[in-house]
DNA sequence: TCCGGATGTCAAGCGAGCTTGACAAAACAC
DNA sequence: GTGTTTTGTCAAGCTCGCTTGACATCCGGA
């Protein structure tokens, strides 16, 4: 799964511990989305795209 | 997390367990989504969207 | 030069997501 | 009214998603 999280959050001038704060997670799961140690559950991705006003379908896409 | 598996699913005329044979799950899994048991993965998610040819926000909803 | 913020990563722990196997009950066919 | 299909649910087990706490590194600013 790809994503763009990285790019959305540095394009704001947020540090990962500032979108982890603002989506209630710790930064260390920010870093682990952000370099793909493992997907987000459905209910995180739909706070990401809610916060950056997108589609999940235009944040993630699955890789195969 | 509210979804309208159950109702596409139907609609095509399809048992929990043909559901879960077109998305490599088990019956079961089908089945737990359906009843609200738990949310699916993210991977998961887009399967179940990219099956029915609708986006993952138009089937599943956030309760909050 | 030194310090603070930012990032990457590890470990241990807990609940969620998924598995197989099983059984009971409801719904459907004939 | 019997038999098959479908659905609901339980149990045990494994991995993933997320937590806190910690440590190392890498930079940018005073």
């Amino acid at each position: 799964m790809n994503n763009r999280v990285r790019e959305l959050r540095t394009g704001l001038g947020w540090s990962q511990a500032d979108l982890g704060e603002r989506l209630d997670v710790s930064r260390q799961t920010v870093n682990a989305i952000e370099t793909g140690k493992y997907d987000p559950s459905l209910p995180l991705a739909f706070k990401i795209a809610r916060l950056f006003s997108l589609t999940i379908e235009s944040i993630f896409t699955p890789e195969a």
